[in-house]
DNA sequence: CATGAATGAGTTTTCATTCAT
DNA sequence: AATGAATGAAAACTCATTCAT
């Protein structure tokens, strides 16, 4: 057994460590904006290992992207609606989107950023295609049942209610600087969560309730 | 008749194709990502002037965005609801929104790339903070208006409106390219524009509305 | 008589502000630190003049040159040493020399830069080559009186009088930022004056004179 | 044997070659005049390598100036005055003073510069506070025995002497170029040496010794 | 696996000077 | 006599990336 230096000999977590850090790192500063030297400089391990493992500072975005989009996929496979009629299972999933974003800034603001440079890294990365979109699957099987029930109009599709969910949660935390210096209002006031975590069930509710 | 010479002795033509070409260069590549030299190149002038009317590339980041917010309050100004019901009348703010977004995507982009750095270039601008909000003001007008026609709940305020109208209309501008590619589903495909237009009034309207 | 404009239309004056400008600006920042812009923006009159009046920046330099060296020959010439024996002749032009530098810090440190660049713009003004130098024909006439009388040693010249003199009132006023740093004494200190003057003529007198 | 490759990995050696040729620059130049370019084109190694050492051109400036400090430091805790009698003493102290100015010129405009900055650089070095002022402790010494010995005046400190020589031995250096075009004298003429090393001492004992 | 040193090509910024009026 | 706008050349500084060990 090899002795315990100051420098790893451990692959995966020297990996994981240049990944957190440049997760921070691009969340921080935007794609153009983050330091290669920056990061190493955080990190117990040196510059020249970032491109040991990723190769270039384009290939790891991608990799941190990747990243940052299992975890989201992860957390939405395991949303449970069972049991739930239509508009509380709906209610569920757009909460869980807001717990996420909420304790996710990084990845709001990583998907920000890659929505300046047109999602070409993304499209560079297969692994994030595969994904698939549980979020999108568990809503159209809510819909469907709603739809079924009598209780939800049927002019809108899965789609649609994720990119309204997904724009209230994003906007709040992406949108949170300028909104708060324009209009002096912090989105993100813990004292104002659970308003805002309302209003969205109820706006999303309504909208797709049949009167 | 003056002939187009390529030493232009007009400063405001000057100073506004410099902002042209800045608003457009910041708002494809980011703040980090534009450079000068590329927006140089980009004008009848040099570089150098650049420098000369704004000083720093920083500096001209700020004016970019005076200049962008300052559109967007000029044309809130103009938005006019008398004699509209209160139902109506939010409707018709909510689709200006809509319509200036889908007209100055750059705008978009600017907002985005602004919450990126925290607000910090807004923060150095008086200008902006005096531009005032006229779309909060017009909003909380016609939120009253409502509430004492009893149609509208009255827990709610016009900052909550104003950002739940925001949230859908940059969303769908701003975060198309990873939505589209993740969901296969470009959100500003003109065809789908009066769909997206429909659900933004049904949305706010039905979420306000006491049932 | 023509209307009192913001914009002179005096010659001798516009020439004037612009030599004192400069003067303060070259003395404060260095031939090569010294900005031809910052000169302008502290001037009733624009840029364009001083190119207008002095050509260059090299010729303003010399021109502020030419001005501080005729101030001190004038001052020299102004001595008056008659009916002093010759130590006190000696003592009083040594006091002139060290009144001058104390009220004319500016000319010490523009000295500092022409020294800096091996007096090469000094080289290019015959004005100032045409000046002469009164205090060594003065000291020469002393020494020589001090020598007849037998008071005076005789292997010491004018000019190495007035270097010995010099450099005491120079090194105290050039040198003050350094020594006061490194050796925590202000020089230049006001209370300390009297004492230093004091010091520069027992000094001169007491290498002067024969045992 | 390494060959003698473009790409050093000295990096003791490519420091200090930079430093080296950064004196010199600085010193021919000044601050404000120097060009980092220039250096670079003087070095075996590139500009990017003064950056990566120094981080700036004003900490390269720093680094400099501690550097020169250093060696008349060291070059002052060298003199040994042991056995001699006080006037001895000080003559030493004076005339190592003078050698050290003869043969580093490049320090004296260090320092001259320097002042034109108003010792700016130098206060941000904690290096050079720390070196002391060895001169300045032996020179209190010396004075104290002559004082005890009745041979010396008892109204003048170690800071004052040290001024003196300072004076006279920074002048003859940093002056030299204006003064040999005023009065057509070269102070640092090979040929007037002794005769100026000679009349620093004499100066200095004939103010300080009691008649 | 790991590293400190090194680098070429670019990036922002500055500056003395000149032009058109 | 005077001016605001304009400029080419150069200056300081930065960055992702690679090399020798």
């Amino acid at each position: 057994m090899p002795a315990e230096s100051a420098r790893e000999r451990d692959p995966e977590r020297t990996r994981a460590e240049i990944l957190e850090v440049a997760t921070r790192e691009f969340a921080t500063h935007g794609y153009a904006g983050a330091r290669v030297d920056d990061m190493a400089a955080l990190m117990r391990t040196t510059k020249r290992m970032i491109y040991y493992y990723f190769g270039s500072k384009e290939q790891l975005f991608i990799a941190v992207l990747e990243h940052a989009y299992t975890a989201i996929r992860r957390a939405e496979r395991k949303v449970d609606v069972e049991g739930l009629e239509p508009a509380s299972a709906i209610r569920r999933v757009a909460e869980l989107t807001f717990d996420h974003h909420e304790s996710h800034p990084d990845f709001i603001r990583l998907v920000s950023i890659e929505n300046i440079h047109r999602a070409e890294h993304m499209a560079k990365s297969p692994a994030i295609a595969e994904l698939g979109s549980p979020a999108i699957d568990l809503l159209a099987e809510i819909l469907q049942r709603g739809r079924a029930d009598g209780v939800f109009r049927d002019d809108v599709d899965a789609v649609d209610v994720h990119m309204m969910i997904s724009a209230f949660c994003v906007f709040r935390v992406a949108n949170r600087h300028t909104f708060g210096t324009l209009f002096d209002r912090d989105l993100t006031d813990p004292a104002l969560r659970e308003r805002y975590r309302m209003m969205l069930g109820d706006m999303v509710i309504d909208y797709l309730s049949v009167r």
